[in-house]
DNA sequence: TGTGATGTTGAATG
DNA sequence: GCATTCAACATCAC
């Protein structure tokens, strides 16, 4: 479920269980996610350093190591971390694993092989070439606006592009136009100023909450729309029914007519 | 059994 | 060249 809040509650695992130790050992178990160097420069290199700090920009997640470089942590859908002592709680599908010298392991678990590791010994180069927008916890409304100019390209699309801005996916995606009262497929030079604005305010509180609740579905607010997407649910107070398409390639729920469409 | 799923990439399209 | 869309990636659950 790795989106920003996702990945933020990810960062302050990591952090809590695994900076500063020493690393004793790295077991690659399938090598297929790890994509910029083999796993044997990859174990090479980490072994014997210690993750020192680390950096989350969006979506990605930056271990620094005591050496200064990189390793960059990125879940894509199913990826997640597992902090251990008994290898009977390896899960199931740990791709790699991190052990240190006091016995304890970082597993990386990932179903689908969407996840992506990088062994990096130049953060700022990588940004670069990648073109990873600012974080959207950070970007400034001057910016956010700024970033909309001269764009056609439908809302939602908009907010999944992280050369744009790093950190929503899909379910915020769809948060944010609830919210905000908009449907997802209305054009960007279509929205007034004010529309503007209230996407950039709306996309800050609803990850700002959900950092908060460390991103923990059950603990949103009951006016949120998760609970809502479900096709051809009942929605209270007149929305109508949930409408289900694609949008921007990917699965989009909405309210019909209670979200404008701006074309 | 077939279909689609919280993400990203590079190729294809307009 | 630019902005945008789409299929592909690998596996599992419904």
């Amino acid at each position: 479920m790795p989106e920003l809040p996702e990945v933020n509650t990810f960062q302050q695992y990591f952090n809590k269980t695994s900076l500063k130790q020493k690393i004793h050992a790295v077991q690659v178990h399938d090598g297929k996610i790890i994509r910029n160097v083999d796993e044997d420069t990859f174990v090479e290199k980490i072994t014997n350093r210690k993750f020192v700090s680390s950096y989350r920009r969006g979506k990605y997640l930056f271990g620094k190591m005591d050496d200064g470089n990189h390793v960059l942590f990125h879940f894509g859908m199913t990826g997640d971390f597992k902090y251990y002592e008994d290898e009977m709680d390896q899960p199931k599908h740990e791709r790699f694993v991190f052990i240190f010298k006091n016995g304890y392991r970082l597993g990386f678990d990932c179903p689908r092989k969407f996840a992506r590791i990088l062994y990096l010994e130049d953060l700022e180069k990588y940004i670069e070439e990648v073109g990873l927008g600012e974080d959207a916890l950070v970007i400034s409304e001057e910016d956010f606006l700024k970033k909309m100019e001269g764009k056609k390209a439908s809302i939602k699309g908009f907010l999944l592009n992280q050369k744009i801005i790093a950190g929503v996916g899909n379910l915020y995606a769809d948060e944010i136009c609830y919210q905000t009262k908009i449907h997802p497929a209305s054009k960007i030079n279509a929205l007034k100023p004010r529309h503007k604005k209230a996407i950039y305010k709306t996309m800050k509180d609803i990850l700002t909450t959900a950092v908060n609740r460390t991103a923990y579905y059950k603990d949103y607010p009951d006016n949120w729309f998760f609970q809502w997407r479900v096709e051809g649910k009942k929605a209270p107070k007149g929305k109508g029914t949930v409408k289900i398409s694609k949008v921007a390639g990917r699965t989009t729920y909405y309210f019909e007519h209670y979200q404008k469409l701006y074309d």
